[in-house]
Order: structure tokens, then C-alpha cells, then sequence
DNA sequence: TTAGCGTAGTATCGAGTCGAAACGAATATT
DNA sequence: AATATTCGTTTCGACTCGATACTACGCTAA
């Protein structure tokens, strides 16, 4: 019977509400909640697929009428925009205003995790990075939430060339860039779980 | 520039959402809410010195107005039992009544997350552990937050016999169990960081 | 074509969170 | 004794959150 595992949990519970609290002192200039900051932080990090309502209420894990009303409110003050879906028109879009990214170029809503992390070595974050992520693929598993991740671990993510590339469950191709970010589509290859270079 | 501390405060970021997700979920029987859980967790944990109002609105990062409404709330549900403090009668003690208790027991708030970490070694989750807590503690020196920690590593902390312990700030006596609760009178032994057996 | 079903997003409701500020009571300090 | 500080509560308004009902659109198949 070994407790690590529970106060690991106590950890991440602690740092979470932490964090929560940071998002709330870093948004109260424009009088925003910490869950708005995380929003917005994660439209700064969406691909094309995943910039929507739906998407961002199971990133977010609240349900998609909350994740509408503070849709609503960051609209109202500008900070994102909404535009419909060409192919589907009950699908909005949403991406990050001027404003938005300037919010969050001020902001820098990680700045303080950054700073608490100086001290560890890249190396102890890179395991603590893979221990977490193993957890939290398993987690969702058991839950059959959606997995969000990059391409870098998809089975849907081909590679056409050196510099182009594809997501065959899409069918569209992708910029270099475009394969960094946050896709709620992300299935992990194989079967086996986190391998981290 | 490393970007892993950035993926690692998404990754605590996100599995703080699901826990408080998971949170609401184990209470919807008994109509809390995750913050309710997590006080009754926190309760279940807290020595002596860190059962108040005061102390749990710092652990979960609230304000004590909010605290305070929430404890009135397990109250009237009658998951908690208050009491005024003998010595300053302005301090208002919590404990958790056998309902509270027996919740605990029952809802097993913490069974999706050992289960969520079932596949990883010991090892790896203990130097997960150790990058984690010295995040916080740095988090906390630089914000002037409260420490919160067991006595093992506490420089208050005065082993008298095998068996008899003593804290050496409050001048108390402590029993075993004692020694492995939350307190938030911790200070770090030395002022070196994040040393785990 | 139309009917039926499923999905994306919105609207509304009530209970509760949350920070801010004001307040009361008990204790410390001077 | 007067003043300051601390612990906790109360009140306020904006917002979250789940639940539910609703609209609009898309898909499928008779």
C-alpha cells in the first residue's frame, strides 16, 4: 500500500486551485474569471477543428451551456470573434481577437508557473511531463472523454514530405504549425501509452 | 527555451479540471458541489491546528467569505460540526461528523484517480511527487502563500522518545497520526528545496 | 419529399461560487 | 484605556454550473 499516488493527486488538486487562483488575479483587470483566461488560452492553442463551443467545453471539462455563456461574455467584450462554419452552419467558429492576444501577450497567464518551475531540472520536468500525461491519457480512457493532443501522437497524422503533411482523418493538409497545436480529433497510436522521446 | 514547464502547467491545469469535474460528479448524490468535496477532504487531513476556516480558505485558494459560505452550507447539511476554541474565542473549529465521515467513505472521491494512475511505477510517480512539490513551494515562497505540510519535514518538529513527538512552535505534544495531518503552520526544514527521502 | 433522428449551439432557471467590502467580536499592542 | 489587528460572518453583484428545453441544421432512409 503505497500513498504516493494520493498525494500526487493532492499535489495536482493544489497546484490546480492555484493556478485557478493565478487566472483569477491575472484577469481581474478586465474583469474576467479565471475560467475565461482559460479559455482564451486555450483558442490561442486550438487547430482548425477545435476552435468551437463544443471542443472547448470537454477541453475545459464544464458542460456546453456554461462554456456558452462565457462565450458570450468574452464576445461582448471583444476579446474573441464567432463566425459559422461554411460547410456546416450549426457549427460556430471561434478565434481570438486583436484585443484577445494582446490580453494575452500583457497578461502572460503562465508567467508565475514559469517562474515556480526555475529551479527543476528539464530533465525531472520531462519525467513529471510524462508520468502526467500517461495519467491523464488513462483517465480519459476510463471516462471516455475526448484525449486532445498534437499531431506528433496521432495515428491520423501522415507525412507527406519533409515540410508537408496531413491528417488523414480529415483529409486536409497542414503547415508545419499547424501541427503544434491543441486537436480534439487526436487518437493515440497503438495501443500502448506514453512514450516521450 | 524549453516548453516542457508550459506542457506540464497544461497537463496540471487539465487534470485539475477533470478532478474538479470528477469532484462534482461524486457529490451530485448528496448535492455539493467540488468545492464542498474538497473541504471534506481537506478536514479529513488537517491536524489540530489547521481544522479553521482561516486555514481551508488558503489551502483551496478562496477567499474566507467564500469559505465561510460554504461551511455553512456542509453545515446545515450536517456533513461538518463547528465549535468555538477555548483559548481564542474568536477561532472556530471544524470537524467532520460521522455523516461526513461515512460521505467519505462511501463516495470515495479519490478511486478514478488511483485508478487513472494504476499503470504507473512507484517510482515514476515519486519523482513526479518531488518536481511537483517543490513547484509548489516555490509557487508559495514567491507569492507569500501558506505552506501547508506534514510534520516529517517540518523545522518545528521535535522527536522527544521513540514514540512521543513535540511541535516545537505551538508547544504541543503530538501522538503519531498526528504527525502525518496537514498543517499549515509548516515551515521548511533548512532552506534548501525539495528533499524526499 | 418527407419524416425521423442526431448534433451544435443557445436560452433560461435556480442554487451556489467568488471577490470585495463592511462589519462585529475577541485579542494584541501601545 | 485607546488603538490596531485578527478571525469569522454578512451582504452585494456578477458569474459559474448542471439541467432542461429549445432552435437550427444535417443526415438517412423510406
Amino acid at each position: 500500500m503505497d500513498k504516493s499516488p494520493l498525494v500526487l493527486l493532492d499535489l495536482v488538486s493544489r497546484l490546480g486551485n492555484l493556478m485557478r487562483t493565478e487566472g483569477r488575479r491575472v484577469g481581474q483587470d478586465e474583469q474576467l474569471q479565471s475560467v475565461h483566461v482559460e479559455a482564451l488560452v486555450y483558442l490561442s492553442k486550438a487547430n482548425r477543428y477545435s476552435n468551437t463551443p463544443q471542443a472547448l467545453s470537454e477541453y475545459l471539462g464544464i458542460t456546453k451551456g456554461t462554456a456558452s455563456q462565457s462565450l458570450l461574455l468574452l464576445d461582448r467584450r471583444g476579446l474573441i470573434e464567432r463566425y459559422q462554419d461554411d460547410l456546416d452552419r450549426r457549427v460556430v467558429r471561434l478565434r481570438l481577437s486583436a484585443t484577445g492576444e494582446q490580453f494575452l501577450y500583457d497578461a502572460q497567464p503562465q508567467l508565475a508557473w514559469q517562474h515556480a518551475t526555475r529551479n527543476i531540472s528539464p530533465n525531472r520536468i520531462r519525467n513529471a511531463v510524462s508520468a502526467l500525461r500517461e495519467t491523464l491519457t488513462t483517465f480519459q480512457l476510463d471516462n471516455e472523454g475526448t484525449a486532445f493532443g498534437e499531431c506528433a501522437g496521432c495515428q491520423h497524422f501522415e507525412r507527406l514530405s519533409a515540410r508537408a503533411y496531413r491528417c488523414g482523418l480529415m483529409g486536409d493538409r497542414l503547415s508545419g504549425p499547424d501541427t503544434r497545436k491543441i486537436c480534439w480529433l487526436y487518437e493515440e497510436k497503438g495501443s500502448g501509452v506514453g512514450e516521450d522521446e
